[in-house]
DNA sequence: TTTTAAATTGCAACCGATTGCAAAAAAATT
DNA sequence: AATTTTTTTGCAATCGGTTGCAATTTAAAA
């Protein structure tokens, strides 16, 4: 349990003064080279540590930049983290991840937390059942640029990184009606969040385009849990006619059903052609394969991030852009595929 | 962009002093009544924040825990961070989560930035390929507390919190011999890190125990990719005889091992049983559904961060407990199921 | 050699909360 | 009413790095 290793003992043993060992371990322009080069050395020799607490207290600045999420454990929310840690390392920042678990008091305790600590900036993807953005307010009043990415808020007027679900809904209910499907249902999470009513309305379109008349029950809104899935399958069972086609916001939901439906002998994609959403891992190990849409998770990670430090470092001042919007793409698999 | 309150701000407008304040905010017992009262509402209405750094530095302690994990897209990781964090909120720690994506050198690196940033005590899962804990050295050296769970480190006498993944190992293959195995295959990842040995050291006994000779070739060493998965399921179909039965110690690895055999026209579990490890998602999703171990994650994180906070507030002193072993459980499914 | 400009270094005042010790005020005891 | 004890409060130093400005040294120009 040794001391800590200061400024003022570097100072000490090299006889300079505190603000020069500050400039040179900063690697100030106008500090002498061979000083610098000395000091320096003689910092990793005494084992010196840069303290962050007298550092962010003085600048008034943690160069931390706070993200909250919905969830961890998803192909597509890792990659955006990897995505953000890329460009925030790059540029000097670091990180500090807090997950909702999809609860809304969650995540208004994990932006108060956050305000707390002090990042300079925000990264955030709403929560399942967050309804207003006031936890944002403290944020956006101090002058602490917030960037949304995926799950948005429409109205609010803060920079936001999504793709384009409409298009997405859209592609993959075409894709159904190329297949020959003409009973489409869609099954989705609340369309209170955007992402979800987006795809609903590419979906929407996308019948009304190819005159297929929407009918009213085609329409199932659920949670996103496994027992939610194995409802809307039994739902399924009971419509009559039932479904030829199925477009589902999500691949675990998707997969569900599909395991729920072939218990009962459906099969996919002869009676019921079944396209998901996210790319998951679980989508190339059901059978069959799962047709989805594939987000690019480390794109937008990398553009929230890099957006982001635009702003914090000045870069762009203004709120200039105010939605970055990253195209997704149809992956067809088995499980929708009824023609070669 | 308002100017930050401080405890001088509220002290002036109450003609206290400073020190006054700052005990009253933390609820100090010497401050009366009253005024802790007038103190905490004045605060409140100036919309005053606590300065963690100046505090931090004044207190050389940072009530920051830091957790080192190998990955963040797994059940079984995401519950022992729900653990964790159940436990440090409750003792009003802050959590700084770093993920490694099982390479050793951002394990390092992530283990560096933590010591920098001084996190008051450390939770560290190893990464796939980690060959050394020379970079935990300079927590042990400043005498901060690291406690290890799941993939530990035998050697090292810091805390460990592991399951029992002999008895997990051993039980898992005694179920498939009881279900009339008796070429019974293991593939795992490295034996290089303690929890696969252990599971394969479960695995030897058991056949033993029951006068199975093991076969040098029963045991793949793969990595846990999906590819890799493939490839062992190419090796199963080209070995002669073929295993009735598999022990995988990832649920993945199994999964993608099922499809690969299926689509060579091989029977689950009649011709081959199989037994996973972990009880992810996938597992129940899978046909047939996967026989897997269940670890408690919650578990784990609860114990690893109690344990590690009772270390840091001073109730346990020594470093009296060693090693926790949790049980985890044998979950059974389909695809091991030959018998009623 | 003197003057001017440029490159280095140091001084000292911050940033905001904490806490040992002493002083002042209030309450209890003689 | 005087003394002792207990409660409250304040003083002032401290944590370690940063930075505007001034001072000093060195290099370049006259």
């Amino acid at each position: 349990m040794t001391k800590e290793i200061t400024i003022y003992d570097i100072a000490k043993e090299l006889n300079l003064s505190p603000a020069t060992i500050s400039r040179a371990l900063k690697d100030n322009q106008n500090v002498n080279k061979v000083t610098k080069k000395l000091i320096q050395d003689k910092a990793e020799e005494l084992g010196y540590r840069h303290n962050s607490f007298a550092s962010n207290l003085r600048k008034q600045k943690t160069h931390t930049i706070g993200v909250i999420v919905h969830e961890l454990n998803s192909n597509f929310i890792t990659s955006v983290l990897a995505g953000i840690e890329k460009i925030t390392t790059l540029a000097g920042y670091d990180l500090i991840i807090a997950h909702s678990s999809e609860s809304s008091a969650k995540e208004i305790a994990n932006a108060l937390n956050l305000f707390h600590k002090r990042v300079d900036g925000l990264i955030a993807s709403l929560s399942f059942d967050t309804a207003n953005l006031n936890h944002f307010n403290p944020f956006i009043e101090k002058g602490i640029p917030v960037i949304f990415f995926d799950r948005v808020e429409e109205l609010n007027k803060t920079t936001k990184v999504i793709i384009d679900n409409y298009k997405a809904g859209y592609k993959a209910t075409k894709h159904l009606i190329e297949q020959g499907c003409n009973k489409i249902i869609m099954i989705t999470a609340s369309l209170k969040r955007n992402v979800y009513a987006d795809r609903n309305k590419g979906y929407c379109d996308a019948l009304f385009d190819n005159n297929i008349h929407f009918e009213s029950d085609w329409l199932i809104i659920n949670k996103l849990s496994e027992q939610a899935a194995i409802d809307s399958a039994h739902r399924i069972m009971k419509m009559k006619p039932m479904p030829d086609g199925v477009f589902c916001t999500s691949d675990f939901t998707a997969a569900v059903c599909i395991k729920t439906l072939k218990e009962y002998g459906i099969r996919i994609p002869e009676d019921i052609a079944f396209v998901g959403f996210n790319n998951d891992v679980i989508g190339k190990i059901i059978e069959p394969n799962l047709t989805t849409i594939n987000y690019p998770g480390i794109d937008m990670g990398e553009m929230a991030a890099r957006n982001l430090i635009d702003k914090l470092t000045g870069v762009s001042d203004r709120m200039s852009t105010d939605s970055i919007i990253i195209s997704s793409e149809l992956i067809i698999r088995q499980s929708s595929l009824r023609k070669k």
